[in-house]
DNA sequence: AGGTAGTCTTGGAACGATCTAAGTCACGGG
DNA sequence: CCCGTGACTTAGATCGTTCCAAGACTACCT
């Protein structure tokens, strides 16, 4: 895009020698004024800028940075495919914009895994790291941690040494449970996200909230995926008679539950409300609205970067901070009233 | 993570002078070691290799770059969030490292266009682009492409002078309507994907096939969204009697067909059936279990490496090539034999 | 007139690697 | 005894920038 500019099309790159010599100024000069800086009269600045404009100049990042010892670039490493993962980047750009520096990612997939991204993206000569719910251990983000600033994000990272941003998953989930008891309903099952990053705090949230209430927690195994849900409410149908609410351990699996309960010909909310976690795309679809926990992508993101930012810019010797997040709870249309008729 | 190294832990990066005088050669001997060259006598070479490994030597990529003008490194462009476009990440990091080639990303936001994507991995000195699924018109791509090599999936780019690699969305579509017509069908409805890449030609398929088989085509106007399929089963419910099978713009608004119909009591496939497109990890998820026509990610993204690195390592001045894949259609469990009650 | 301040401009030395061409050394043949 | 040969090694130039210290010129003040 940028219209290819003039200049030559391809092959050579005007360098700022060239540019320098068809303004009729030195190299210096030249560099001054492309890089906006104060000193040069008005009349070199323009006669450079004329030049750089005919010849198409951009100046050379390698060259730039060879001398400056900065890159202003941060990476991301993220899961492509992953909708939240999908929100955070959208929050990632602009707020690297703000603090001055650009971005570039490197995906985490099965032919690519995380310590490649991470390796990759350093390689690109990334001067501080966004990971996007890691999966390192401690003693590797730690290794990393002193190599470069690192901010983790949806995993605590302070006791490795580095920055961490996350939702306070207890408090989500028992938002969660705390409305569903409101509306009436006191046999709520959670069917858990097993060994997930993240799961054992909701769960954690979710027992502890239900004992507050006086209740029974009732968790049941299960993991991030529909399949997992689909199963949940398979035993839901098959007899686990009172129960009028779930809590799923994330957005993928209270579909799995949705999409099974009522093909089977239950009502939901009518009979049985379900709560997400995550706030999904998929949870805002119209046609699934789902009651969900959302995270905000936007502030987290925000926070992220700025951590990372305040390490490159000043203060290398900040304690480790590990930044808690309220979730939020998103009341859509998969939660109502307990029924009177199953309500125990 | 490459276990942080030994050497000083942050500030200070070893250069090649330092490697050198600690293992007793000159400069130029330890880059020859170094970068594996041949020459070098045994002993020297693994005196270098030693004191590289003490001070935790890592070359700096970017005087290497400023000094042999390639970065070996490949710019892709893409929609997080995509499961079509996780899926093909993952299959150009296998592809890009067979023929020597890094990778690095750059995510097309709503608050990061395109061009501002592709501004940003040129900055990080990339030699080729990928665009998966480019929103440039064919004007700004013909300027990108006499900049540096371009190759575009999912979309025809041998007019804007860029190589293209992507489906045979006709053919696709055809083999839809004559599996269904196979089942029996005669009264297929197709809910189009409206102004979305790829939309005409898949209705371009259907059509034909539909005249082909002495059929009346029957197009409704859609998106590739969920939300177009609500709509479009919504009126198939308010009384378009005698329609028996669905081919869906794409697996998104195949899901939302599906799941309306089937809440509003109709059998899947039983009484309809619905075929999708683009087999999404969506349609393959067993509670959806949904027909689609695949598209073979790992071919489509090695084909699109490799005619970037052909024009990157030697020819550059081939005509530029559309490279057309046959799609597959994947039998799942949303279509079946058209129900003798509702035949016309 | 001489000094000094201020504004604008400049050449040379970095940055850290690679490449080229020229060096050193030991050895064996004439 | 000299020289060519082959196997290693090295100094110096180079890539395209920025930084530094100093240079040129005008203008002002005493």
């Amino acid at each position: 895009m940028t219209s290819s500019g003039p200049g030559p099309p391809n092959g050579h790159r005007a360098t700022l020698v060239e540019v320098a010599a068809l303004a009729g100024v030195s190299r210096s000069l030249a560099s001054l004024v492309i890089r906006g800086a104060p000193g040069p009269s008005a009349a070199s600045r323009e006669a450079v800028l004329r030049a750089a404009a005919e010849l198409g100049y951009r100046p050379d990042p390698a060259a730039k940075l060879l001398r400056e010892h900065r890159s202003r670039v941060l990476g991301v490493v993220f899961d492509p495919g992953d909708p939240f993962h999908a929100d955070l980047l959208e929050a990632v750009y602009p707020a690297a914009e703000r603090c001055g520096y650009e971005v570039v990612l490197g995906a985490r997939v099965p032919t690519h895994p995380e310590h490649r991204a991470v390796e990759g993206l350093i390689r690109s000569r990334c001067e501080g790291l966004l990971l996007v719910g890691a999966e390192a251990d401690a003693v590797q983000l730690r290794g990393l941690g002193v190599r470069l600033p690192v901010a983790v994000i949806g995993r605590r990272g302070d006791e490795a040494g580095v920055d961490s941003v996350r939702a306070a998953d207890p408090r989500g989930a028992a938002a969660a449970v705390d409305l569903l008891v409101d509306l009436g309903h006191r046999r709520i099952r959670h069917v858990d996200g097993g060994r997930h990053p993240g799961a054992a705090e909701r769960r954690r949230g979710y027992r502890a909230a239900m004992r507050r209430h006086g209740l029974d927690p009732d968790v049941v195994k299960g993991d991030h995926t529909e399949e997992s849900g689909v199963r949940a409410a398979g035993r839901l149908l098959d007899g686990a008679e009172g129960i009028t609410a779930v809590l799923a351990g994330n957005d993928r699996c209270a579909v799995g539950v949705v999409d099974t309960l009522r093909r089977a010909g239950v009502d939901v909310p009518g009979d049985i409300s379900v709560i997400g976690y995550d706030d999904s795309r998929l949870a805002r679809l119209t046609h699934i609205d789902l009651t969900t926990v959302a995270q905000d992508a936007e502030q987290t993101a925000r926070l992220a970067v700025e951590a990372v930012v305040e390490r490159l810019d000043g203060d290398v010797d900040l304690p480790p901070r590990d930044i808690l997040l309220n979730p939020r709870l998103v009341i859509r249309g998969t939660t109502g009233p307990a029924s009177a008729l199953r309500r125990t």
